[in-house]
DNA sequence: TCTGGGGTCCTAGGACCC
DNA sequence: TCTGGGGTCCTAGGACCC
């Protein structure tokens, strides 16, 4: 199974043994694939699948780091006495992920974050690995450094120049000269990492910090009116998201590619916070000018803008309206002209 | 691996403040 | 202004993750 169509988003574990891989051109993806079923997304069943993931998570342990709408951290630590050794609530909890959601649940089992992490990816697919914090080094030497959780293309090829190909050669540069290559703060938790000697707790994280919209095109001439469009187009999109939720924000940047792919982002803070698309397009549409010679330059092939510095939820009085009649527009006009736009969510209370 | 859409975190310089 | 020490915010860019 394939899902997406343009491009692949998921791929099943037989898809992936042709070579199928998420990001890929579908038409790659079908030729290399051409007997897998593609499937459009369904968003709103994820959001489902997820969330009635996260209730047995939260269920399972009193700390929940997610990470993603499918991934999250559990700190089990302490439960022994009311649930069982670790690896036990972990094969419990593929159990019951298994047979309540019908879902498949890979967990890995260890003392810090990332070797847990690490240990999950290791489990995939609907698998459990357990790493005993005396077998830590066994597990993580052997491992190429491209596959510490953190380190990707550009760090991996930073470090083979190095001479750090796997995780116990890594474990082997001495530290002066990994901050030297990579600065004080990313030197260190290289050096720890390979040493299985990360310290980060698991927390219930910090929320959300950004909504952000884009879409793709092919490089082709495009008026500024055009450009303008598309920004606009994407800035409604997320300010939709925010006002559902009922967030507003301060600083919006406006993020370009070009048919190099390189990428530009441009940024300008409000004084205020707000979730008014016209406000925010305007702002948005602002940044242009001084890009739009490097947009006719290098040919544009994404727009996409992001709102951040959200302001602080306020756990004000809210009003649940039923979407009646075709006066809900005009009773929402009222409130967003006497509380702002950012005082009006749809769908939800 | 020729690349979609949605996110997070870090660094670094400059302006500005006490 | 040939300025110490401590701080915040803004902007741009980069790396990484799912």
């Amino acid at each position: 199974v394939i899902v997406g169509g343009g491009v692949v988003m998921a791929a099943s574990y037989e898809a992936r043994d042709r070579g199928v891989r998420s990001g890929m051109g579908g038409s790659k993806a079908r030729r290399l694939c051409p007997q897998a079923v593609v499937v459009g997304p369904d968003f709103d069943a994820y959001s489902r699948a997820s969330r009635e993931l996260f209730a047995v998570f939260r269920d399972t342990a009193p700390t929940v780091e997610g990470l993603s709408m499918e991934e999250a951290f559990l700190d089990v630590g302490g439960l022994e006495r009311i649930s069982g050794e670790p690896a036990w609530i972990a094969a419990q909890l593929r159990r019951r992920v298994r047979r309540e959601l019908e879902l498949p649940l890979s967990v890995g089992v260890a003392r810090s974050k990332s070797i847990a992490k690490m240990a999950s990816r290791a489990a995939k697919p609907d698998g459990l690995l357990v790493v005993a914090p005396e077998r830590e080094l066994e597990f993580l030497h052997p491992l190429p450094v491209g596959s510490l959780w953190g380190v990707g293309p550009a760090t991996a090829a930073k470090l083979e120049r190095l001479g750090a190909h796997s995780v116990g050669q890594l474990a082997s540069v001495p530290l002066p000269t990994l901050v030297e290559a990579f600065g004080e703060s990313a030197g260190r938790h290289l050096h720890a990492l390979a040493r299985g000697a990360d310290r980060r707790r698991v927390t219930r994280g910090r929320g959300r910090r950004s909504f952000g919209a884009q879409t793709a095109m092919r490089p082709r001439r495009r008026t500024r009116r055009e450009i303008e469009r598309l920004i606009r187009m994407v800035i409604d999109r997320l300010t939709r998201r925010m006002r559902a939720k009922g967030r507003s924000g301060r600083t919006v940047t406006l993020r370009l590619r070009f048919a190099d792919y390189r990428r530009l982002a441009r940024s300008r803070s409000l004084s205020q916070p707000t979730a008014d698309s016209a406000t925010l397009a305007t702002v948005a549409i602002g940044l242009l000018d001084d890009v739009l010679p490097e947009i006719e330059r290098r040919g544009l092939t994404l727009v996409g803008a992001a709102v951040s510095n959200l302001a602080p939820r306020h756990a004000g009085t809210q009003l649940a309206l039923e979407p009646a009649s075709e006066r809900l527009d005009g009773a929402l006009d009222e409130i967003k002209g006497r509380f702002g736009s950012a005082a009006v969510g749809r769908g939800g209370p």
